[in-house]
DNA sequence: CTGAAAGCGCTTACAG
DNA sequence: CTGAAAGCGCTTACAG
């Protein structure tokens, strides 16, 4: 019988179509946990990323939602909103289950060993949007430095001399990559990197929103701010708008990522495309065909991203 | 030892913590699937809602993710995207799974039977945000008629005589009760309802975004929009901006939710709080009093919802 | 080809 | 109080 539920080509047709009829009749249902105790496999894949709540992480998701789905498999998400504890726990529960893979975008600080204690328990593991170094299991994000450097340069092109970063932290990898992408830029073009030109933290739009006064106020009064994120990047042109500047004409601003948001923001954003749905997609894959148990090469994996130039971007204008 | 990694009190406090000691040691790892097989509980709480994404959905989810944690149950998410195939589909996994219990928003057009399918086998149900007629089982939601007639009448009482709904399905309880409160309070005024002022169909930003050109086109010159949710009046505020209008002075328009962005909006947006945390938060207490095999009544409860008065809403400008 | 039996890793009722 | 045994519902190797 269970040989003819699971369209064994063991069972002839008919015989199979009359068992399903009638484990349908009956109300039978096919107990996963036991199965999954024989075979240790549970058909369940982990992910857990900061925040599914982001719509960076949602376009991520969705794609990697699409490519299990196809895999038959169910996923299991989690946030660990950068609480290593939380991620742990995450693990832990995974393995519990005895759950076949997970996916993960690491929280800050996480250590390799935190990764590859899952893959020392038959827990494959794959990277999204953000690698740890020592952790030896595949990893796909975008090219930060190389993406922060488009919208930088993009800016110098139009004639701004004076931008600034805003928001992000150096303690992720991505971080890092994209402060130094900008900072590479600048010292290209020969400009000057004052102090106080670079104004880290903000990731959110309430964030991104709060510090435009500050940033308004500083004394080099400077004419564009390369945003963290597009979030960041919308928060503060409503925090320009506020303060009864235009953005887009007196301050430029370019964002990060291209969310679907960017292109409806007013005005639209002029930001540099993340790939979110290609490393959703790329990672998913990977990770499934680890499952069929593929050798698969454990590096990390670059998407190059694009500059999307919108009406948030102009010359610059001095202000008084 | 079972007992005592379950710091069972039959259990010396000295010896559990040597084994607990040694199992660390050894690696051991708990093996939930043989236990729920056993004990027919698995700790396990699926959430299916139409789209994770939305951040309407995604502060319910916040609360009830709160809820489910101190109860120590994983949960399962999952979009059905009003896909009832999808949904059923689910609730299967979670029967397969043997989950504890679900928390739904049901798919549009979603039959009692397929709730009541997952009750009785076991799988207590509870729905948040819509509720489904005939299905026998507990239920959260916003007084939605109450609520869009709070903002109706915000509108009147600041001199509004034409004013247009935009949004919305007539297939959810939910879409019929905000436009039942629109025309109410409109009646309720002696107002006119003209054919052409109900614009159905938006749930998003960029379907707002692109509803503004047909609603500023509108040959009776509405002066101001009862949008069904704060992504659709963010959306077409940007839409009327673009078309070199000024939202909250040409056109007061009015959202519902009040999520966390409402309030950074340019201008920033008259809503109304659609109680998101309340609804998820007892909803999860409900059903984790269920599984501790409290009895519970099975009834709607209205969350009363509250105006929220901020930029987006002023008195009526003709338009030339 | 078919059917009965073993075993996955737990929990719990029961015998000693 | 302790320890061995039964059984949850599957899958699969094996005997017939």
């Amino acid at each position: 019988m269970s040989l003819a539920l699971r369209d064994s080509p063991l069972v002839a047709e008919a015989t199979r179509d009359r068992i399903k009829e009638h484990a349908r009749a009956i109300g039978y249902i096919y107990n996963r946990r036991a199965a999954s105790l024989r075979t240790s496999r549970s058909g369940i894949v982990g992910v857990v990323v900061h925040d599914i709540m982001n719509p960076f992480y949602a376009e991520i998701l969705r794609s990697i939602e699409m490519e299990l789905d196809r895999g038959r498999q169910t996923f299991i998400l989690s946030n660990h909103y950068d609480d290593l504890e939380k991620q742990r726990n995450f693990i832990d529960t995974l393995l519990q289950l005895g759950a076949d893979g997970v996916i993960m975008s690491p929280a800050i600080g996480t250590p390799p060993e935190d990764i590859m204690v899952a893959e020392h328990n038959g827990l494959p593991a794959v990277l999204v949007a953000r690698s740890v170094d020592g952790a030896d299991v595949p990893a796909f994000r975008g090219d930060d430095a190389y993406g922060i450097a488009l919208a930088t340069n993009h800016l110098i092109s139009l004639g701004h001399r004076r931008i600034v970063m805003i928001g992000g932290t150096d303690q992720t990898s991505t971080g890092r990559d994209r402060y130094q992408g900008y900072v590479n830029a600048m010292e290209a073009a020969g400009l000057e990197l004052r102090s106080g030109w670079r104004l880290p933290g903000p990731r959110n739009k309430q964030a991104g929103f709060e510090i435009a006064s500050q940033f308004l106020a500083l004394k080099d009064k400077p004419t564009a701010a390369v945003c963290w994120n597009d979030l960041v990047a919308i928060g503060l042109m409503n925090g320009i708008a506020r303060a009864g500047l235009r953005p887009g004409v007196d301050i430029s601003v370019t964002g990060y990522d291209d969310l679907e948001e960017a292109a409806i923001a007013t005005p639209a954003l002029t930001t540099v495309w993340n790939g979110q749905r290609e490393v959703g997609r790329r990672a998913a894959r990977v990770l499934l065909d680890r499952l069929n148990g593929a050798a698969v090469k454990t590096t990390l994996e670059l998407i190059r991203p694009e500059l999307h130039i919108r009406q948030s971007t102009g010359r610059p204008v001095e202000r008084t």
